[in-house]
RNA sequence: GGGCGGUUAGCUCAGUUGGUUAGAGCGCCUGCCUUACAAGCAGGAUGUCGGGGGUUCGAGUCCCUCACUGCCCA
């Protein structure tokens, strides 16, 4: 037996196979193309038909389609949220590739800076150790080590998954090469005055002990307290007012208001507004700072919000960024009262030691002990965390080093808003822009050890800092400034998103030492399209836009012509795709424990139906509500496919005992029916040819929902449910048959089957890989299903031009009478009982005459998909026939002994009768309605009359059918 | 505080520029182990499209408003 598939699908028995197979052939390996035939490709948006596929082994022709894996951090596991980005990314990668197109997914991971460093810190810990008793350099080899053990686990997690991804060109965002990438932006920026080092008040966290940037603090809403806190007034006599309650400010001393009373300690002025009529009599007054009695002064600034609190605000300049930039307004010191932990340093006197809370806590007492402390009252705050230790955000004044943003976010405002980079669901170019817009610096400075190591050295004797000229390879020796040789190079790492949010250049080989770009620059620079989550729409695809149009503007065009802006963005297209959630649409944490592993849920459905079931919830905009009960259901889809697989290599095997043969050169293309061919080959080949048009559509619109729906739909319902069944008519291997019909319908079913085959294939690449294998039985052209054509539909089976597809029409036409007439034969054996194996005689009444040639026609097909024994064709109306089935233009009746259910068919005929009337009033309305039929297009009235003729003929049959019914 | 989305069958979701009787899968009911598939086949039931108002000949679709809900930014 050539083609032996054992009789239950089996996932877990083939995927593997594959997926290694796909890997160990390189199959997807897209080379550097030769200098000939790179220059100036095209990379515009590909048109998905009519497209020439390029001769076998040029791989210089045909538009590329590039594409940039997402990098996962090589934290962990992949969880559901890359198996949805990478499913979507892999569909179109392969349907890019089937069309003919220079494909190349390109595969990476991530340093993902803090995060990684969190990881080991906390295996670290575990081991009773930690970084700093490793040191930095052993420390950063731990690192490496985890990266090298848990970066290869989730590649080969991608590998599992079936990523058609070029694994000859994985990248690692700490690679020389793009170290050398990292290098080279970060001296242009610094070259150019883009990049600054300065004291500013950063979000902190004590946890990791580094700053991040405004994109890693996550707000939330908490119920804190908002303290009153009394500043004795310098010069007053504070015991006039004994009532410690009293909160006005006349009797000697002003009311500040404070959701953080431990910062006090390094409170410098206290603020009110200038007009503030309450507080006029204390312009140019000092207060005295309670607890620690230092003098500060009471300033005036519009920015006091005179609604809020007391309309008195104390002014901490190290800890808040609003005091900060009032502070610069009116030269007043800092005095930073924290050190990295978030404890209380030196300068917080006798709290010195303290944690934060424990200060506040402290604070509150000893004010309430001297009777400083006013009221207090509920409030609700927003309290900023970090989005990885989850710890309290402390703002800090600290020496950074930011990017001066504006300039490269102009670029990137431009390049959108131009229309060089398009957003799916267009909703997020808002988003994006809104956030471009209002853009602030961005601090790139971590103070951590694990990451690209900032390219800049401190004089010891100058104190100046030496940062490398762009281009310059080596690390400098001396100082630029005084020339000493006492230069250490800067501890600070950069923001993980500085590299990551250079790869669209850098894995392309930038920065290009003789200013010519590589090869691949060339060839797939811009990238096509980006794949990726909302979640890092700002982190990462608005940097990579503001990076990639400022730095692969300088580098030429293949022709060396200057490049545009629209050449040198980083990709054409972003697709933006929702979160996974749980079965309750609730979020996935590891906290919660709903977190579905792709892995596991995979070894339990099979890779296939877990790609089919995100491909079909995909609908752009809504969050994925990831349901098993789905799965399970692909799944069954996947058995579907391949039992149908089971039936047609088992016909092929009879029939070739036979001695008929089908030839498979007919294969791998688009089939075509010819005119003397029996309707049902006709009607499903042109089935085939409109699914695959509509697949095709979707799909260059991300809907993927709906291509997993065409597909889907055409396999199961109009493949295997009718065109299966009626085949089965024709093979017919008994002594007594004809075989003259076995060869033509058994060379539909396999060219029809095999393209649809071709058209699933990126969704489901495993089972279609296996059984596509099966069927050329060793001897195809291609090595994979992934490397043939993908199905494209011709026009004119498309509905709606009558010229060129009137057979066409008419075919759906007859297929939809032939289904809706044994339907309703099915449904009346139903109602009278008829054993499903017994076959039944069947009348039919029908006046029309063009009804009593299909009947003629079509008779054997309808006799043996409705188990009839005999068809009795009555050219005449039917009379009264209790019982009896009756459509527009005919009627029907199964003969056989038990009668109907008289209950059960009044009740269904009552039920038509109301639903007829239903529709009729409403036809009558619009149709009563002059403004209607004077405004509304011809075709919608003409569609409407007619269907409210046939609706009133059907509820007169309805009804008379009611009246022929026997009383009970 | 500013902005964006969602609310359609028991559940999870589709529903393109307004247009004829609102769909799918799962679940449910009934009958079938019919030689590819019980992970299946056949037949069937199920909706005041969140509430209210408006525009229109015509609204699930557009506008206003309210309610609930999710997210982003500050």
């Amino acid at each position: 037996m050539p083609h032996d598939l054992p009789k239950a699908y089996d996932p877990a028995a083939i995927e593997d196979k594959w997926a290694e197979y796909w890997v160990r052939e390189n199959l997807f390996a897209q080379p550097t193309p030769t200098e000939s035939s790179s220059a100036g490709v095209p990379n515009d948006r590909p048109s998905s038909l009519g497209r020439s596929k390029p001769a076998e082994g040029d791989q210089g022709a045909g538009t590329a389609f590039t594409i940039l894996l997402p990098p996962p951090n090589v934290t962990g596991r992949l969880h559901m949220g890359h198996m949805l980005n990478q499913t979507e990314m892999d569909i179109l990668s392969r349907w890019h590739r089937m069309l003919g197109e220079k494909t190349l997914w390109l595969p990476g991971t991530d340093h993902a800076g803090i995060a990684t460093q969190m990881m080991v810190e906390r295996q670290l810990t575990a081991e009773g150790t930690s970084r700093q008793a490793l040191g930095r350099t052993a420390f950063e080899a731990r690192v490496w080590q985890w990266r090298d053990q848990y970066g290869k686990a989730i590649l080969d997690q991608m590998k599992r998954l079936g990523a058609s991804v070029d694994w000859n060109r994985e990248y690692f965002t700490m690679d020389s090469g793009l170290s050398i990438a990292v290098r080279e932006a970060f001296t242009r920026l610094y070259a150019q005055g883009l990049i600054y080092r300065g004291a500013y008040v950063v979000n902190w966290c004590p946890s990791c002990q580094t700053a991040v940037s405004d994109l890693e603090v996550v707000h939330e809403e908490t119920l804190g307290k908002l303290w009153e806190i009394r500043y004795p007034v310098v010069g007053e006599s504070n015991e006039s007012s004994g009532a410690p309650n009293d909160r006005s400010s006349s009797l000697g001393w002003l009311t500040v208001a404070t959701t953080r009373p431990e910062t006090l300690l390094g409170d410098v002025a206290v603020a009110i507004h200038p007009e503030d009529e309450r507080y006029l009599h204390l312009h140019g007054k000092k207060l005295l700072l309670p607890l620690l009695n230092r003098e500060i002064p009471i300033v005036l600034d519009t920015w006091v919000s005179r609604d809020f609190g007391t309309g008195a605000v104390k002014i901490t300049p190290a800890h808040d960024p609003n005091d900060f930039a009032l502070g610069q307004r009116h030269n007043l010191p800092s005095i930073n009262v924290m050190d990295d932990r978030a404890h209380i340093n030196q300068n917080g006197g006798p709290y010195a030691g303290l944690d934060r809370y424990v200060a506040r806590k402290r604070v509150l007492e000893d004010l309430e002990a001297l009777g400083l402390l006013g009221a207090i009252h509920d409030h609700k705050l927003s309290v900023g965390r970090c989005d990885r230790s989850k710890d309290v955000i402390e703002p800090r004044l600290s020496t950074q080093w930011f990017i001066k943003i504006q300039p490269l976010a102009d670029r990137a405002i431009q390049a959108v808003k131009e229309g060089h980079i398009r957003f799916t669901p267009d909703n997020y170019k808002k988003t994006y822009l809104n956030w471009m817009e209002n853009i602030h610096d961005w601090c790139i400075s971590r103070q951590l050890w694990w990451g690209h190591r900032i390219p800049a050295w401190h004089c010891a004797a100058c104190h100046k800092i030496t940062v490398p000229q762009p281009g310059q390879a080596a690390d400098p020796a001396t100082c630029d400034f005084c020339h000493s040789a006492e230069i250490t190079q800067e501890t600070d790492v950069l923001d993980t998103w500085f590299s990551s949010g250079l790869l669209p250049v850098s894995v392309f080989g930038w920065p290009f030492a003789d200013g010519k770009p590589s090869a691949d620059f060339s060839a797939f620079y811009p990238t096509g399209l980006l794949v990726t989550g909302f979640d890092i729409l700002f982190f990462w695809v608005a940097r990579m836009i503001m990076m990639g149009c400022w730095f692969a503007a300088d580098v030429p065009m293949p022709d060396g012509s200057k490049r545009e802006l629209q050449d040198s963005v980083p990709f054409k297209e972003v697709y933006i795709h929702a979160l996974v959630r749980d079965a309750n649409r609730e979020k996935m944490s590891k906290t919660k424990g709903n977190v579905i592993d792709p892995i596991e849920i995979v070894k339990k459905y099979g890779t296939d139906a877990v790609r089919f079931t995100l491909a079909s919830m995909a609908s752009p905009g809504t969050d994925i509500a990831f349901n098993e009960a789905r799965t399970e259901g692909y799944r069954a889809f996947a058995n579907k496919i391949w039992n149908a697989a089971r039936f047609i290599f088992m016909n092929v095997d009879r029939a070739a005992e036979a001695g008929i043969k089908v030839d498979p050169k007919s294969l791998g293309k688009m089939p075509a029916a010819s005119d003397d061919a029996p309707l049902e080959d006709r009607s499903v080949v042109a089935e085939l040819h409109r699914s695959s048009t509509a697949v095709n559509e979707a799909l260059s619109n991300y809907r993927f929902d709906e291509a997993a729906a065409l597909i889907y739909q055409f396999f199961w319902g109009t493949f295997c449910d009718w065109y299966l069944e009626i085949v089965k008519r024709r093979l017919d291997f008994s002594d007594t048959s004809d075989k003259a019909e076995v060869g033509p319908a058994l060379t539909t079913l396999l060219q029809v089957f095999e393209a649809s085959l071709r058209l699933l294939s990126p969704f489901m690449p495993f089972i279609t890989e296996e059984i596509w294998h099966k069927i050329h039985d060793g001897d195809s052209l291609a090595a994979s299903i992934a490397l043939t054509d993908y199905p494209a539909g011709l026009p004119i089976y498309e509905m709606g031009e009558p010229e060129v597809n009137e057979r066409t029409i008419f075919d759906f036409l007859d297929t939809e009478h032939i289904r809706r007439l044994v339907t309703e034969i099915r449904a009346q054996r139903k109602a009278k009982g008829v054993p499903e194996k017994e076959r039944a005689p069947v009348q039919l009444w029908t006046s029309s005459p063009p009804d009593w040639k299909f009947i003629e026609d079509n008779e054997k097909v309808i006799k043996f998909l409705s188990n009839t024994s005999e068809l009795l064709l009555y050219k005449t109306d039917v009379g009264k026939r209790p019982g009896a089935r009756e459509n527009l233009g005919w009627a029907l009746d199964v003969e056989y002994a038990v009668t109907i259910d008289i209950p059960a068919e009044r009740d269904r005929l009552t039920k038509e009768i109301a639903k007829l009337e239903k529709a009729l009033v409403s036809a009558n309305r619009q149709l009563g309605n002059e403004a209607f039929l004077a405004k509304a297009p011809a075709a919608i009235v003409e569609g409407l009359k007619k269907q409210e003729s046939e609706n009133r003929q059907l509820l007169v049959k309805a009804k008379a059918a009611l009246a022929a019914l026997p009383p009970e």
